[in-house]
RNA sequence: CGCGGGGUAGAGCAGCUGGUAGCUCGUCGGGCUCAUAACCCGGAGGUCGUUGGUUCAAAUCCGGCCCCCGCAA
């Protein structure tokens, strides 16, 4: 089929370069703006867009899709058969929506109704989904509303989000294609998603990386997964903001208060929190790198009784 | 020119108001012990990121460059 792709992150990149390995032709991508950003407030490309020049395709970044003639005349021009969506970053209006014969498909990385929204592939972790996968589904006006087309999943196990996003994107690109031929076919079935068990995930801020010893050790175990490599789970300890990278919950019960150190070794150091420990593998101070608690204890002292908060 | 921290023994850190480098762990050898990841004794291991400069003398002061990282976006 004759498609246009819109997309902006990794993700939506492996996605794309899927596409390409098709039998599908991708005639334009459209991506967001190069933004500013990082150390040296350098403007970068988005990976769509790189991978998009890499083949040779003409790119199109508009700073606001909805209401954009120009943008809307070119697609009209182009004519594609499909425009194909993964986590492009604006919501299409729906003239852009009914353009193409086959209207726009999304590919969203969780099992749709659940985990409508932004961060669908960190709070599947921090949540503690056992499943998640991805979803192609018919895009229409709401937010991830549409009706489903294909689905595949795969278990969570112990899988951080940067392994998690990588096995959905590979996951996500193969469904698609399948998705693609069979609707060519005509051998798509839409389903419409069951409201009643929607729910969301937003978009995810550095600050709710913040971790809270109040919660079970379980909780926080995920949050840090989830959240890894970001915006990375954090605490305070002796003013300095720590980012925790690899723990364990321990089954142990301790009447300890909530952040309380009881015990630091090469074994790891061991965290009251709910009533139970978290034992904390792996650390990183601000400015240093990610270290092992075995490599940390040899230079800082991390007394017993002392707080993480 | 967004703000900032840092590059010192295999690892993590200290030293940085200038005068031939120190701590913890590891490592090697020896000892103690029924035994040990414990303890005791001893040793090896560093052109202090790189490159210029100031100085009688620089890890320590000044400039350029390379690399790592945190914040902010």
């Amino acid at each position: 089929m004759k498609t246009v792709f819109m997309g902006t992150p990794d993700f939506a990149s492996v996605i794309l370069e899927y596409l390409y390995n098709s039998e599908n032709s991708v005639e334009l991508v459209i991506t967001q703006p190069d933004r500013a950003k990082n150390r040296g407030k350098k403007v970068t490309p988005t990976p769509v867009k790189e991978t998009a020049l890499k083949h040779g395709t003409e790119v199109l970044q508009p700073e606001k899709i909805r209401g954009n003639l120009e943008i809307y005349e070119r697609l009209k021009t182009v004519a594609p058969d499909i425009i194909i969506v993964a986590a492009y970053g604006q919501i299409l209006p729906k003239e852009i929506l009914e353009l193409p014969e086959f209207g726009c498909v999304n590919v969203h990385a969780s099992l749709l109704p659940r985990l409508r929204g932004a961060s669908p592939i960190q709070q599947a972790i921090v949540r503690g989904e056992k499943v998640t996968g991805v979803t192609i589904m018919q895009m229409s006006q709401g937010l991830d509303t549409g009706d489903m087309l294909a689905k595949a999943q795969t278990e969570i196990g112990n899988l951080n989000a940067s392994s998690l996003h990588d096995r959905l994107a590979e996951m996500g690109g193969r469904l698609l294609i399948e998705t693609l031929e069979g609707m060519k076919k005509g051998e798509v079935n839409a389903v419409p998603q069951e409201e009643s068990e929607a729910t969301y995930a937003g978009l995810i801020t550095k600050k709710d990386g913040k971790i809270d010893f109040s919660k079970s050790p379980e909780e926080i175990e995920r949050l840090i997964r989830g959240f890894d490599p970001w915006p990375g789970a954090f605490c305070m300890y002796r003013g300095e903001q720590i980012k925790i990278w690899k723990a364990f919950p321990e089954d142990e019960k301790t009447s300890m208060p909530a952040g309380c150190v009881i015990e630091a070794s090469e074994k790891g150091i061991r965290v009251s929190c709910g009533g139970r420990i978290l034992n904390i593998k792996e650390m990183q101070a601000p400015g240093k790198k990610r270290l092992d608690v075995s490599d940390y204890l040899r230079g800082h002292s991390v007394p017993a009784g002392s707080f993480f908060e």
